[in-house]
DNA sequence: CAGTGAGCGAGCTTCCGCTTGACTT
């Protein structure tokens, strides 16, 4: 429907056609355009290495299979058609090695000639721009096409060559890649930091003190510049306070300045949406496509922070007009990352002047974010003022200090202010402080010695992972979202949820002269939505690592862009840079496929004093395992490790409690009753009958046999209830979602005004007969049913 | 749904970057 609506346009004029990546993208420039022209769109790339195999002939200078994928095949018969009317066709294409590598696909699979064809490329959507870019064609550049291949080549000869030896060594389905292995050994060592990491301890101190004087009053927060290492330290700090002197020793004041953060690119939009809506990496990418194909923000996979002149124009403005004159002040950002490609604009609304959108919750959040951080990237500095009280202790050399900070010019934090990583309380700085003088003396209230804890670095989140992997220069804003889903549905990391431990601390107290000591409790180490590595991943990880330090090194993409940069460049061959890199890694491969052991991450955990047997712990056909008893031992028994547990940290302990499961608690009815915990938690089995245990408040490993009977007679009583009346195959049952009948494997809706109980036979058969003619025509063929 | 954990072997799996839908609950 679509190609006769262009057909028919294309008819009308037969004069130019240009072809973009982008379909929302075509129809702006349609419009900018005017009628001479029809703009259509390739959906990205239309030709690709073959699926199946390397796609790569490896002996006859990298020479690429390239396919149309099957669900490019009728876009490109459409493209060709049109092609075929135009007088003038201009491949428009994003300006970076992807695009012109699309350019050069289009032009040879739609046979494009040289005489009618031209190259154009903008990176922002204006007439002005657009006009520049036609009157200023060029050809495709054959050497930005070469980088592409050898880009994509490469990548294909890493992933391609690399998992075959993970499924040979570890286990099939496994996958490797120049970036995906990267993103997991970032989640790998980041928890190996956390396992090493020794928490230290200190103390803190701060004071509060009043004013002597009872006609001046006020109130001072202060800290003391340095901690004390033990509670004894700090006792013997606070018993010296008891008679000192506090005194200022001066009071300092600057202007302190702070700037705008630059306008969106996908990583940092991804980060602040995570941080402030915790919306994941996916579901940011999703509403912010939805909000770019009505035209509301532009194009949201680019790392360019730049803005077009027209929308640095609009910005000033919009601030002028809402803020005033003195708000305005004009930027242009550099884009920070070295890898960027900047063949787009930054993230930001189409129009200004929309301050608000229609449309769901979150398309509104993200809109209004986007907009507030465009906004104040063209806005002034905020200005202020910081002041720093230092106060002297008469018997001691350490001070207090105290910090304010008041701001004198809101500038653009009138709009926004940027989220911070680490969701650790900042430390306190209070507002405005008391005007103080220098020999002031103050009176001492209440000062307090706490102790506080070093913090392990952070596990990732999905946005603080992309950042990471942006500052090494692994990934593009397109693959970022995928990519993290390629590690978790591996199973090389999961995102989880964790409660944290509980954990004492000493707080000492010096009021008047008396020194309180209290031990209080506090819960630490809370994780939500992190990422933790699971055995697999670890597995994979340290095999590839050992194996192919080369491409798992975090600099890897760096330099091999520099090849790339230097291809693009005419600098450098594309086949002898490939040849290069090839050789020595294919020798690898071979030698690794050869010589490098299976890895099953086998560790020996010790000897059970029980048994005397030795117990083990390693990966094995579906999953991670703990083993009683060496592998020659008939007698050897099994227990997989339970969530959260890995192989490289269970302890002798641990695993011994494992095999405490199952438990045979004893007999009910002449029938064992048995006590475990399966893939979906504990539960309890009796006559062949799985029932599940209650959370927190049943444990597998304690339940008694009158409780696990207790839970079987209320399974029962709930399954009697269940079942209201049957009449033969025809059942009558008590759903979820209340009664229903259920016959020959599918159920059927019963009329809310009748009373199921009293349903007959012909009743139900009735029902079934008139909702069986509704069934949707898509659903698949069931299955034979037994009789 | 609540198991398995060995070994054999056929046939399968797999990469990164460009782009949107077309699906169902």
């Amino acid at each position: 429907m679509k190609t006769t609506k262009n057909l028919q346009k294309i008819l009308l004029m037969q004069e130019n056609l240009v072809i973009v990546e982008s379909p929302a993208k075509a129809k702006t420039i349609e419009k900018l355009l005017g009628k001479n022209y029809l703009v259509t769109s390739s959906y990205g790339h239309i030709r690709d290495l073959v699926k199946k195999g390397l796609g790569v002939d490896v002996n006859n200078n990298f020479k690429p299979e390239y396919i149309i994928p099957t669900d490019k095949k009728k876009l490109v018969d459409e493209l060709k058609k049109l092609s075929k009317q135009a007088k003038m066709i201009w491949l428009a294409s994003d300006e970076d090695r992807e695009g012109e590598a699309i350019a050069w696909h289009l032009q040879n699979v739609l046979k494009l000639d040289d005489k009618n064809t031209k190259r154009i490329t903008f990176n922002e959507i204006t007439k002005d721009a657009i006009s520049k870019a036609i009157q200023n064609p060029r050809k495709v550049d054959l050497n930005l096409v070469n980088a592409q291949q050898a880009r994509r080549i490469l990548d294909r000869l890493v992933g391609f060559e690399l998992s075959p030896v993970l499924w040979k060594k570890i286990k099939s389905a496994l996958s490797a890649g120049r970036v995906q292995s990267v993103a997991v050994r970032l989640v790998v060592e980041r928890e190996r930091e956390i396992m090493d990491f020794k928490t230290e301890t200190s103390y803190k101190v701060s004071a509060i003190f009043d004013s002597v004087n009872k006609d001046e009053k006020f109130r001072l927060k202060a800290n003391l510049t340095s901690d004390f290492k033990t509670e004894k330290e700090a006792n013997i700090f606070l018993e010296k306070c008891k008679s000192a002197i506090f005194t200022v020793e001066n009071t300092n004041k600057k202007p302190v300045k702070k700037s705008p953060a630059a306008p969106f690119t996908t990583s940092t939009l991804q980060q602040e949406a995570s941080r402030k809506f915790r919306f994941s990496v996916a579901q940011t990418m999703n509403i912010a496509q939805h909000l770019y194909e009505r035209g509301l923000i532009t194009y949201m996979r680019t790392d360019s922070t730049n803005l077009s002149t027209l929308a640095l124009g609009a910005a000033k403005q919009a601030i002028k007009n809402i803020f005033g004159e003195k708000y305005v002040k004009t930027r242009q950002y550099k884009t920070k990352s070295k890898s960027a490609q900047e063949a787009h604009e930054a993230i930001r609304p189409t129009y200004l002047q929309n301050t608000e959108i229609e449309g769901s919750a979150q398309e509104k959040k993200l809109y209004d974010l986007i907009w507030k951080r465009t906004v104040a990237s063209q806005m002034a500095d905020a200005e202020l003022e910081k002041t720093i009280i230092n106060i002297n202790i008469s018997n001691d050399s350490e001070k207090f200090q105290a910090t304010g900070e008041i701001i004198t010019f809101d500038g653009f934090l009138k709009v926004y202010m940027e989220s911070n990583d680490d969701d650790s309380e900042n430390p306190e700085t209070s507002g405005l402080l008391p005007a103080l003088t220098a020999g002031q003396i103050l009176a001492r209230k209440e000062i307090t010695a706490i102790q506080r804890f070093s913090q392990h670095p952070p596990r990732y989140t999905e946005a603080s992972l992309v950042k990471k992997l942006e500052e090494l220069g692994i990934g593009r804003p397109s693959t970022y979202a995928p990519t993290i889903s390629t590690i978790i549905t591996r199973e090389y990391v999961t995102k989880e949820d964790r409660p944290g431990t509980e954990r004492n601390y000493t707080k000492l107290t010096l009021k008047l002269n008396d020194i309180k000591s209290e031990n209080l409790k506090e819960t630490v180490g809370i994780e939500k939505s992190k990422f933790f590595p699971t055995d697999i991943g670890i597995l994979v990880n340290d095999f590839l690592t050992e194996n192919f330090p080369t491409i798992l090194n975090y600099q890897f993409t760096a330099k091999i862009e520099e090849y790339f940069d230097k291809i693009a460049d005419g600098k450098l061959d594309w086949i002898a840079m490939l040849d290069s890199f090839y050789k020595p890694f294919h020798k690898k491969v071979d030698d690794s496929l050869e010589n490098s052991q299976t890895a099953n991450a086998e560790r020996i955990l010790g000897i059970d004093a029980k048994s005397g047997k030795q117990v083990s712990a390693r990966m094995a056909r579906f999953g991670p395992i703990v083993q009683l008893g060496e592998n020659d031992d008939p007698e050897k028994k099994f227990s997989s490790l339970k969530k959260g547990q890995l192989i490289e940290t269970l302890t002798i302990d641990e695993a011994l409690k494992l095999f405490e499961l199952p438990r045979n608690l004893g007999e009910y009815e002449g029938k064992e009753v048995i006590a475990s915990a399966g893939r979906f938690g504990p539960y309890v089995l009796h006559d062949s009958k799985f029932i599940s245990m209650k959370k927190n408040i049943d444990d597998p490993y304690s339940i008694t046999i009158e409780r696990a009977i207790e839970l079987i007679e209320e399974k029962r009583k709930k399954d009697n209830e269940k079942n209201i009346a049957k009449f033969g195959d025809i059942e009558v049952l008590n759903g979820f979602y209340g009664p229903y009948i259920a016959y020959d494997g599918k159920n059927y809706k019963i009329p809310k005004n009748q009373d199921p109980k009293t349903l007959t036979r012909d009743d139900c058969m009735a029902l079934i007969e008139s909702q069986k003619n509704k069934e949707p025509k898509t659903k698949t063929k069931k299955t034979a049913t037994k009789k």
